[in-house]
DNA sequence: TTCTTTTTGTACCATTTTGCACAAAATCCT
DNA sequence: AGGATTTTGTGCAAAATGGTACAAAAAGAA
């Protein structure tokens, strides 16, 4: 049995590809939140009947969970390549704000829903202890990528001697926590890109210099 | 008519106190948003029937926009009192994020649930415009108070002469939005602590002094 | 006392929601 | 070909949900 192992499952074969689903079914939890989302709209989103829907992906509440972590695993590279991203410290962090924008964007529509977390998942923290492990997971790790970005950055001279990587950090993700607040309570987006830019002077203080970082 | 008007309304009095119920009310929606809140909850602890519930209070998005401006109107003077309170710029500051950690805090249980606003009602502003309004005018009320604040130490020689009022409220309204978002989240209250006291450090550069402002 | 007004209590409604049963369909394995 | 396995489709049950009808209760006004 073991050496007869063919490459393809028994049984009918899966007609829906499951990524497609979980971002379709994310893209209703995202406007509505967790509770106000009903399994109807779940399946009709994800093109799936109930039994489908169960078999395939849990519960509601699994489905949730499932959108939550494909969110994130999709989100992270993207943040990682912001904030690798070649420039000196004033460059990368608005290259930083622009990625998170136009994640948090809706697609042909005037502003955005915050991060998914923030905006449709935190409310759901007190239900479920999972949804709040994973918020402040996220929270935790854009802290560290500042922190290292802010580290680096001193070391290039784009931060004072006296700046303190550690603190700048924690102000970082507190603007970024507080953007995605904003955008979701419906702050307009030119309001928001002011604010975007003056959180950036305060961290950035030193002019702008083309960057010899390697 | 006019001149025979009596104190009392005519018909039957009413057996609650609008105000205890609106709290009662408060605490469901804070606990479990508002689309999870049912109106079976909601009569439960508001101590009334359905009916007497509608009658009082309107459907249930009326309810929780009550619920919000009992909210809003319940923890101003409590801010305001903090941003008044007397003392240098950083006994200030603490006294304001102690007023929050207060407000928010969960009676007979660790951690806390953040402001209600962002924690219980974020999530419906995509929902009901309404509550968006409401977030955005706390946020702005809440930065317009550090502004004044900061204007006032800046004044007093508690922050350097370089310092922006403007640029340090709203860095400190976004983190006192980014720790009900933390809270909500389920960090535990020492690392709260430690979070706000470096943010407040960065925020009073000067060595804690005697004020002697008025 | 009767009438009017407001509130409360009981009961109910129509719809929605979550989850499941089960048969048919579509595959692989023997 | 038949059996086993997995997926899909149809239908359903029980519970939950938001809201309403209406009569009785509790008051003020005439």
């Amino acid at each position: 049995m073991v050496q007869k192992e063919s490459m393809k499952p028994r049984g009918r074969p899966r007609q829906f590809d499951r990524e497609t689903a979980l971002d379709a079914m994310r893209e209703v939890f995202w406007n509505k939140g967790y509770a106000a989302t009903s399994l109807d709209d779940l399946c009709e989103a994800a093109g799936l009947n109930r039994p489908s829907l169960y078999n395939a992906f849990g519960d509601k509440g699994q489905v949730f969970l499932g959108v939550l972590d494909a969110y994130v695993a999709a989100v992270r590279p993207r943040y990682e390549a912001a904030f690798r991203a070649p420039g000196n410290l004033r460059q990368v962090m608005k290259g930083i704000f622009r990625t998170a924008a136009d994640i948090y964007r809706v697609m042909d529509k005037d502003g955005g829903r915050g991060c998914l977390l923030i905006g449709a998942a935190l409310t759901d923290a007190t239900r479920d202890p999972h949804v709040g492990e994973a918020i402040l997971t996220q929270l935790q790790d854009m802290e560290k990528g500042f922190l290292w970005l802010f580290a680096r950055a001193k070391a290039d001279g784009d931060l004072p001697a006296h700046a303190d990587p550690k603190t700048l950090a924690k102000l970082a993700s507190s603007v970024h926590t507080a953007l995605s607040v904003r955008m979701r309570a419906g702050e307009p987006p030119e309001s928001l890109r002011a604010y975007v830019e003056a959180m950036i002077d305060l961290i950035c203080p030193l002019p702008a210099q083309a960057s010899p970082s390697v």
